[in-house]
Parts: structure tokens; sequence; C-alpha cells
DNA sequence: CGCTTATATAATAATACACTTATATATTGA
DNA sequence: TCAATATATAAGTGTATTATTATATAAGCG
């Protein structure tokens, strides 16, 4: 079956952003929840700042969305990027996350984003 | 369908490994050509310490083996590999290269790697 | 309006990366 | 055994990357 192709140079430049850990995992759980920037900073333990500069470094190349609710940014994964397919094969090769929203959850710290 | 996922943190490494033009196209050759490291010279325009550095570095997480024929050695991938299923479903997004060593061939450049 | 919370941006410092040049090793063949 | 070819490794260098700290912006609320 055909696959839809991209560029091998642009290809590059996507497995390398994806080719840190914290970026990985927000995107594989960007696949199934739409996040804000203070949910992450508790999942990775990481500065705000850091994940705000993970956050604008997938924004910059448009797989991933934002919407302001309110006083949060929620992200979201773009589905309609020319690299969704290509992302989309990937994760299904990543185990599955929702332990770390579940988590969140639990301490009540998670945020409207549905 | 079920697939064989791996581990995040080392999907992450394999992505940033991939997340370089160069190693990128080498491992998209590989996929359908054994090479050894005076073609990628060529098709790569790139000096022979820097082509053999991208090689040992595909060589150390596994994905790619070599063999000596003569005073060649000639690399391929190694489909073994635990994270071949996974490059697998990447190279299906990359367009053919066939064109690189059909070139090579033309100008008699190509090794007897098969 | 001023305070709080959420997020972004800028400057900076430590580390990692991808080349270069120089040199070493291995195989072939005269 | 010596010269040529193929490849590997080491050291050095410029650039990129990722974090930190400090500060700016933006919305919500008393």
């Amino acid at each position: 079956m055909k696959v839809s192709t991209v560029d091998i140079e642009k290809t590059a430049m996507l497995l390398k952003l994806l080719g840190d850990k914290t970026r990985l995992t927000m995107v594989k759980i960007l696949d199934s929840h739409d996040c804000c920037v203070c949910e992450f900073v508790e999942i990775f333990k990481m500065s705000q700042p850091a994940i705000s500069q993970h956050v604008r470094k997938l924004k910059n190349v448009g797989i991933v969305g934002e919407t302001r609710r309110g006083q949060w940014v929620i992200y979201s994964l773009n589905k309609q990027s020319e690299y969704y397919p290509l992302i989309q094969d990937l994760l299904e090769h990543l185990p599955n996350q929702d332990d770390k929203l579940q988590e969140l959850e639990e301490q009540g710290l998670r945020i409207s984003c549905e």
C-alpha cells in the first residue's frame, strides 16, 4: 500500500525534533489528550521555561497547535500536519503514557483540558 | 493490529540518531542495498572520516552490521535489530534513493557490494 | 486597579555534535 | 616486503542544543 512520503531533509529535521525524550513523550501524550504547560511541568518535573521551550519547538514546525482557554494555553497535536502520518506510525511503537496523566488526575492537578 | 513497542527513552535515542540527513539517507539506502564507506563518500560528497563516524554511530546501536570483503568493509542494515520494525515503518515515508546508487553505477564507482 | 497564576522570552552557561586534519591499521598485489 | 587502497581513530574546533535564572506579558479575580 502507498504511504505519503516526506522529503528526506524535512524528515531528518522532524526526527531530530522528536529525538528528545521529553518532546517525544509530549507528542505521545498529546496524541490522545490535549494538555497545557503546567501539566507538563508536573509530568516531567522540569522548569516551566524548559517546558515552554520544548513546546515552542513542536509548534514551530506545525505539529502542535495552541488554543487559549482562560489563563491556560491548551496544546494539541495538529493532525492536519504533513508530518502527522509519519508521527502516527512512529507513536504506534511507543508504550502508552496514560499513567502519567492518570497520576495528575489522582493528585487533582489535571486541568480542564480534555 | 499490535505492533512491537520500544521503550520511549531508547526510541528518542534512535530518532536523534536518525535525525541527521546523512545518517537517515544512509539507512534508507542500506535498506535495499549493502554499501561500503567509499560509496558513501561519493554519494554524500563528504570526507571519509566523516562518513566513517556516521557509520560507526549506526553500528554502535546495532542497526547496522559489517562484513569485510577483501579490502572493503560492507555495511548492511541489521534487520534483526529490536529497532528494525520501527525503522521499517519510518523508511516507508521516505522517497526512494535508488538514483544515488544508480549514479555511482554509471560512473563505474559501484563496488562489488550487492 | 493591583495581586496571583500561567505562559513566553531573553541571556547565559554547560554539554553534545559534526565536521576537519593528522595518523594508525588492515588488506591486496607487485 | 613495500606501496597503494580502504577504513578507523584521535584530537581539535566551531556550532547547536538544552537547561537555568531573570524578566516580560496576559488573563482572572478580589
